[in-house]
DNA sequence: CGAAACCTTGACAATGTTCAATCACTGTGG
DNA sequence: CCACAGTGATTGAACATTGTCAAGGTTTCG
């Protein structure tokens, strides 16, 4: 726990100062979770600032009649709690739950606070971050309103391909079909019916939760076709 | 343009440096466009920050096929550009169009970039406004999922009210409806037929572009209904 | 094995899109 | 002042997509 050259690694604490360094490696709290634990409660959401290394976890609240609402999915460096950091009046608690077995990393959000506000390093960091999560939800509204269901599940495959630096031949959903319809915003039934139109229009073999592509090709094609990103997946992917 | 002090009632550039307000103030560009007018074109908007004093603007860009995808819609003390402080190799590049008459100033990007690097004031104001920025586009991928079209035409129409200072019996859409529409997510046939239900349902007064409320409440509750957000307009309206 | 959780399927309803026709408003030129 | 073109808005009808509800199938795990 004393060790914190991993810290390095990080994209928030590139280049910061020995002293904020010093600091985070202190208060870090490393943790590794279960599938199914709960990491963060509402009551400790509002002072921790969580970053995933490794699995994937769910941020979701309770609305006023009781059911869940799934505010992200956060896997290997997604981190969440950054709005805590100039707290206004109101925030949005929540609770964070291991959708897998996970490794990560929180700091109390006091410290993180006080660091930002003296390591123009940290901040800048954070700035560069926070625009590159400004524009993924850029990209993700521009796909609600575009993309049909299956071109949206189409997309979250490749997202996962992107993701899979070991190149297996097949991949296999991190998570729960019904959960992951609703992070694309439709229903179970709906993802369903459109994994299998899908699967048929794009050559993929699929086995419960284990996928295998045919052709990258006709599902690039298919998923990015009206996409108005610079450069799709076409290129990203070898 | 030698003066300033307009500058320091501007967010971003609260509490920075004289250093700072003193390069701004050199460099920065105030411009008043008719409506119509094509404020940045696309090789222009890579290298200007462009902050919104009044009226309204689109940001938009051709797509493959040639038709015009709309990126963003600002008004007052909304912005564009600061995703270009840290470029990387691809970067989304835009058309601006103003769409009402319009008062704005523009600044660099390569100073922005300089003055970001040095003054941590700067840098921290950047940080805070992007995170507000990102809570912004977390609710509307919300909306998007939770509201129909009626809903979404409601919500705009309180944004429109809080915005309206000098609490004006009628508010006037400040763009065309199918622009609108487009902004909304919807079609203008389906934008036409949503407002006709919505002001039924909720007692609006509408005679082409202007709308009266006979009743906030009504159309708050009709609205806010599934929303998660810890105050929606029930508690900023009075 | 058996219960619980998850997933799939069918029938039908609700919502939104598409296409075509028409209407309303604006501004221009005769 | 009117005719007329052009733009934007509305409406109707057919269609496509997604949501809802109910039933049944599959997987998982004690």
């Amino acid at each position: 726990m004393r060790d914190g050259t991993f810290l390095q690694n990080i994209p928030i604490f590139c280049n910061v100062s020995d002293i904020t360094l010093e600091e985070v490696t202190q208060h870090v709290k490393r943790s590794l979770y279960k599938k199914g634990d709960i990491i963060l409660n509402t009551a400790l959401s509002k002072n921790a600032f969580l970053w995933v290394m490794q699995g994937w976890a769910k941020l979701f609240k309770e609305s006023s009649k009781g059911e869940e609402i799934i505010i992200d999915i956060l896997t290997e460096n997604n981190y969440c709690g950054e709005q805590f950091i100039f707290q206004s009046e109101e925030m949005d608690v929540y609770t964070v739950q291991a959708i897998s077995d996970i490794e990560l990393f929180t700091l109390p959000v006091p410290l993180l606070q006080k660091l930002v506000s003296v390591d123009h390093q940290l901040a800048l960091n954070f700035l560069r971050n926070t625009l590159e999560k400004e524009k993924e939800l850029n990209m993700e509204i521009e796909h609600l309103s575009i993309q049909n269901a299956s071109q949206r599940i189409g997309c979250f495959i490749l997202k996962l391909q992107a993701l899979n630096k070991d190149h297996t031949d097949w991949l296999h959903l991190p998570y729960d079909k019904s959960l992951l319809a609703t992070r694309l915003g439709m229903r179970a039934e709906t993802f369903s019916r459109a994994l299998a139109k899908l699967s048929k229009q794009c050559d993929l073999e699929i086995k419960n939760e284990s996928i295998h592509m045919n052709s990258v090709d006709k599902l690039v094609h298919y998923v990015c076709e009206h996409c108005s990103r610079v450069s799709p997946y076409k290129d990203i992917l070898q």
